[in-house]
DNA sequence: ATAATAAATGTATATATTTGCAAAAGTAAT
DNA sequence: ATTACTTTTGCAAATATATACATTTATTAT
């Protein structure tokens, strides 16, 4: 009862942080704002309260930056936006492939893979650093895939249905 | 002489100006700069005299942004910058191909591309905006270049061989 | 449970960046 | 050359953002 309720404030506060930072991160993503004072009303319609300071921090930690807009002067933008809609292509030349299931148990996901595609696919999920997956682990044909703390696993899916468009939809 | 003169006039003034914008985007691009009078001190060295409102006005023209980085805090970037280096390959999935040469004549820049590859190669000359170049027209294996008023050669194909690796060396 | 340690956040302030306005410089037309 | 118009720039002030410091909240070890 005394472990549990450590777990249960945990999870409850934490979940506070991450779900916010998941807001602004789909904020961000889909709106586009030219300041944080702005970001701040956004974040607090949708039930957040924090000050300036703590969102300053937040898209640092998410490593939003700012950047020119013909049409609002300034708008942010999450790292590799614009790139994201080219992701889907490798470096290497070859159309990012491979990709087969998606599931999650025990806390954790697992991503299956064509044989000899999880190394190349986990460290395309790697380079990207979405900040609700901690870590991933490769196989041959199967990625494991470690969320952060207070994670959904849908927030741990769309981050990745930004490299795997099957996953959209 | 009296027609002449203006034109000379033009020349010299106007270059300046896309001069230091120019060496604004080569720091942008090959230094981590985490402030704009850090990058005026570095301007100055290069000959170049401003105040930091011209400068904040340069980097908004040029679109560059201002993201969090590991080691300095944050950095400016240039537009799609990272993306470069995945730029070769285009957004339907096909490896960007089909450049043939590229020549200059009375000022305006010719590019050779294979049969049909005009079009698509000059739809992505213009996705980049890059500010030495101020418009493209295509045919089927013809792309005309036209330079901003003041843009050296080596400054367009500079600017080009960030799309087209053979440009290189 | 208590004390010690680490993490998150707010307050206030320092820094940094953008912008309105006016002056200067450049261009075009007469 | 003079005038009218446009562009560029500096200055100063307004905005916007980052951060040192203090405080609260969470975590760990005893």
């Amino acid at each position: 009862m005394y472990i549990f309720a450590k777990v249960m404030y945990k999870n409850t506060i934490m979940k506070t942080k991450v779900q916010r930072l998941s807001v602004l991160k789909k904020i961000v993503k889909t709106e586009k704002v030219s300041s944080q004072d702005e970001l701040l009303k956004k974040l607090k319609k949708e039930g957040y309260q924090l000050t300036q300071a703590t969102l300053s921090r937040d898209l640092k930690y998410l490593r939003v930056g700012k950047i020119p807009d013909d049409r609002k002067g300034y708008i942010y933008k999450l790292p590799g936006e614009g790139k994201d809609q080219e992701i889907p292509v490798m470096t290497n030349g070859f159309p990012m492939s491979g990709f087969v299931s998606l599931e999650f148990g025990s806390g954790l996901g697992i991503m299956k893979t064509l044989p000899g595609y999880a190394g190349s696919l986990a460290s395309a999920i790697d380079q990207t650093r979405p900040f609700e997956i901690i870590g991933t682990v490769a196989g041959d044909d199967t990625i494991l895939i470690v969320p952060r703390d207070g994670a959904s696993r849908n927030a741990v899916a769309n981050a990745l249905a930004e490299l795997f468009p099957l996953l959209r939809g």
